[in-house]
DNA sequence: GTCTATATCCAGATAGAC
DNA sequence: GTCTATCTGGATATAGAC
């Protein structure tokens, strides 16, 4: 299963296709565009093997919400703990964001693109979902240390990620010719002066990065 | 009906209940979680009438879809006809948002939270209906005259209304306590910092605004 | 044009053999 | 644990009276 990271192999080979599966149709015809059967038929797997491990369709939706944002908590785990300052910590989230739209594309539509409340309901609303908390962490981190100028913690996260998410959301519906990449300069620079304490100060490459970027 | 401006009346009070019915239903579960005889039951219509009318729930998705874009890009005609220069136009459009935001949600969270792919199949993608493509090309404009640095359109774009839709959306999930308004002047002055062609210019609050806000 | 009652279909879920 | 065959509910859609 292609998840966002290599390291953390699938336990069980069978609960794996059934998820593969079921990402890529929910995120090819929506969720409630997707029967069972249908996970069935493209995993290889029979339907009581489905009922057997998951319960249900909302079951399968469930593990696969879960586990894809357990993902998209550990990249950000691995940019808190190999960049320093919280402004480069955004930029390399956005950088990754960028490169695993490219690379993995429906886990990023299935986790950005999706509608989850509309078919987990009792399922806490992805801003919530601690990626996204944790984000914001970065966010007021970077204000108290003075890298972002001060003002509303909301203004100031959706000032710095929207522009990106944006560009995702524009990618992932075939509207931009180029790999998403080639954008991230012009993106982070945009961004940046709207959150930047001082206009003039360059958001520094943090030397972090750069070590990640080689050997990743 | 609550639409997004009262100058066009509903041709028939019948197709309104339907209409006004589906949208607050399908904004608050979901339009694969509703069926026609919840429709039906808060329209207060029978069954046959809906079929008649609309020819059945997709039909009355596919005129809801229409009519909203529509008065969406009314809203726009209305900018863009009373204010004078493309970067105050955005800045109007912005806060023309903000403030429908509040005062008809539903409408909103249809246009801007809904993926309507998943259930109007053939229809246009949003970002290429009308509306989204004369914001592009107002961003472009701005462009063209030297209000905003040239740079890749999508980019800008993005830069420009991403961190507003972003707020738009974190308002309608229930994360923002303050009324959008609240935030428009902070988020504004991110954006254009992000946006404008040389940082110290001040986005001047266009004369044509302030007059439509009065009479408005 | 509008309504009620009904038909048809298909999805999700289960039972029980293996 | 895995499979096939089956059940059941509920949705869309229609038929036909008024």
């Amino acid at each position: 299963m292609p998840y966002l990271k290599r390291n953390a192999p699938c336990p069980e080979p069978l609960d794996c296709r059934i998820l593969t599966a079921a990402l890529d149709l929910f995120v090819e015809n929506g969720y409630h565009n997707v029967s069972v059967h249908e996970v069935q038929k493209r995993a290889q797997v029979s339907i009581g093997s489905i009922y057997n491990h998951f319960g249900g369709k909302e079951g399968i939706a469930h593990a696969l919400y879960e586990h894809l944002l357990n993902e998209l908590d550990e990249l950000i785990d691995g940019v808190v703990t190999t960049v320093a300052s919280p402004s480069a910590q955004c930029r390399e989230i956005i950088r990754q964001l960028f490169e695993h739209t490219e690379t993995h594309r429906n886990i990023i539509a299935f986790l950005f693109h999706a509608k989850h409340t509309e078919f987990l309901r009792e399922e806490t609303l992805i801003c919530d979902a601690r990626p996204f908390v944790r984000i914001r962490s970065i966010v007021a981190d970077a204000m108290e240390k003075g890298e972002f100028k001060k003002t509303d913690p909301w203004v100031a996260t959706s000032a710095m990620f929207g522009g990106a998410i944006r560009m995702i959301q524009l990618r992932l519906d075939g509207l931009l010719d180029k790999p998403l990449p080639e954008y991230f300069e012009a993106v982070i620079e945009a961004a940046w002066s709207g959150v930047a304490e001082n206009s003039d100060h360059q958001l520094e490459t943090n030397s972090g990065v750069a070590a990640q970027r080689a050997t990743g």
